[in-house]
DNA sequence: TCCCGAAGTTCGATTTAAATG
DNA sequence: GCATTTAAATCGAACTTCGGG
């Protein structure tokens, strides 16, 4: 490997120098031009690259920012992922993405792992999360900025990002009920997951405003589990059930997208058709629900605008560090849009 | 942040046997154990973390290895990935995941980011590849063990881990023709990228074998796209035009799971029910393969196991390297396997 | 004081060579 | 020579200080 000192020999000035001019440093602009040429045809010459170590250890920076996802086979963190790795990019920080696996040990082994590496922040990634609280102890203490993704927060030292699910589930009933649906089923988030309950509360004031009733035979609930994609299953399983009651319904309003297309395919078993028998929606917008038939109308998170979001974040908070200054912790809300496609359809 | 002199302090001993003996380095087996305990106590009550980066620039290890994916929002990645990170993380190496975009710049930068961190090896999941050569240089300059995912390469400098297409290509059709379909529609995949002349190859030698005739007139071919996604909308469109022509078909061979995605859409739209009117299989199982309505039949390939087997390769590649052994270029080549589920059925 | 450049210290660990009893 | 411990050199870059014109 060429050192600076290398750099230093076949130019003929010394290592200081050549610091300086690589770094433009604010001393370079006593620097001479033809110096300044000198150095810089040396270095390209012997293909000089910096050693980061070395630097780092000196200048306790590191461009590198960790992104902990808490379950990477969930198609929902893809999106958001893209969005933190452009946004990064464009910054020139490099992100070291972490899948925990949902397992409390594997958090706090990566945790540790990226601190030893001196991530300059944090970047959570809370989907389908259960032990929200005390994860909130570990991140606290690591004393960089941190922002969270999808867990709705108050938290005064982490900041966040999040979707509007009360509005979220607002849009989704009010959709079916423009449509002129009636008689709507529900399967409901597990009770222990923060989104749940906001989705559910922004479905029943929309009902209660609009004297629409809601069943209780018809609605349920997905039961708790640490693999997202059990959402699915569970879907399926508790719309067989619910097309084996005696309480018919013209459409269904599923927690997430996943749990849609469990939806489906009961129905599509059950010999109803998607949508002229029942109308489904789903919550999130996968890549997959465009791609599914029917495609799925569904409420689209902005996911890779939340990335974006994210790091806009911890980069106002690295710059806040930088300078010493205390870093205040935000918490953004983003209004999620109802994306129609072809899984609803108007009441006849 | 404490260092290991204010370990060397409290404990009463130097920084130099506090190293041996918190390394468990050669020396230590000189040491005595009360200088041992002592030494450990002291850093357990001090919260000692070595800083990797003095470590790094010492001992020249980074226990990181950098993966390189082409394009992340290709549901191909994720478990292959999963499989990549799990290995890894078994082994205490920390992955740095960077996606290309597909773009031959950003290749290039994150090669070189990577590169500086000083990454041990190099994993690159060159999936929906179509600038393979020029890629290739760049890689065998690095002079790190790599290994490519998803290429078939006959390189002796970098390793390879692939599926058998040509297998998946026979199994595909074999799987049709037992059903009893002879007039089967074929959507191969772009002439340029690696993956579809054997798959086409499989399925040909299959059909001579058993003396099933090709009808050209059923037989499309995928445009080139930097887009992976694109497959679902050119399966759309290419199957949309099948069923315009007059030759009939009872079967359609896709060339990936998401063609086969855009060819149940648009057999759909035409009327024609999956599989009752025709049967449609895909390649490669992706996660939303099971969840589609109908279940997709599909080639499906060992990707965790593909993830995995290239940390193998690359690991031992590390340790070659340690020893100063020349590192072995391996070509495995994974046979996959049929997954039978609901888009194909028995010609009545 | 301004300009230009270099010597020497520092970051935090590992490792070699050497000093003790 | 042996067991035990350590001073000092080293890794590669950045920064502080200083000197000469």
């Amino acid at each position: 490997m060429v050192t600076i000192r290398d750099v230093a020999k076949d130019s003929g000035f010394s290592s200081t120098t050549v610091s300086i001019v690589l770094n433009n440093a604010p001393l370079a602009r006593y620097i001479p031009a033809v110096t300044k040429k000198r150095i810089e045809k040396s270095a390209k010459k012997l293909g000089y690259r910096p050693n980061l170590f070395a630097r780092s250890l000196r200048s306790k920076r590191t461009h590198t920012v960790g992104a902990m996802v808490f379950d990477l086979t969930d198609p929902y963190c893809i999106p958001i992922f893209r969005g933190i790795e452009s946004a990064l990019y464009q910054a020139s920080y490099l992100p070291i993405l972490t899948d925990v696996h949902n397992d409390r040990a594997r958090f706090e082994r990566y945790l540790e792992m990226l601190l030893d590496r001196r991530v300059e922040a944090l970047i959570v990634l809370a989907n389908w999360l259960f032990v929200n609280i005390d994860v909130l102890g570990d991140l606290e203490k690591s004393s960089i900025p941190t922002v969270m993704i999808g867990q709705e927060l108050e938290n005064d030292s982490i900041s966040s990002v999040t979707v509007d699910n009360e509005l979220g589930g607002r849009l989704a009933i009010e959709h079916l009920h423009l449509l002129g649906h009636r008689k709507i089923a529900f399967i409901r988030g597990p009770k222990t997951l923060g989104d749940s309950a906001p989705r559910w509360k922004g479905i029943r004031s929309f009902a209660k405003a609009n004297n629409l009733e809601l069943d209780p035979h018809l609605i349920m609930d997905l039961p708790e589990s640490r693999d997202p994609a059990s959402s699915f299953e569970s879907g399926f399983k508790l719309t067989d059930e619910l097309v084996g009651r005696k309480h018919s319904f013209t459409a269904l309003v599923a927690f997430d997208d996943m749990t849609a297309f469990g939806a489906i395919r009961a129905l599509s078993q059950a010999g109803l058709r998607v949508p002229e028998d029942c109308s489904v929606i789903g919550f999130d917008d996968i890549a997959a629900s465009a791609l599914y038939t029917p495609a799925l109308t569904t409420v689209s998170q902005p996911l890779e605008e939340m990335g974006k979001l994210a790091v806009g974040i911890v980069a106002d908070g690295i710059n806040c560090v930088l300078e010493k200054k205390t870093v205040p912790a935000l918490h953004r809300k983003l209004a999620p849009e109802l994306v129609v496609r072809s899984s609803t359809i108007k009441l006849r």
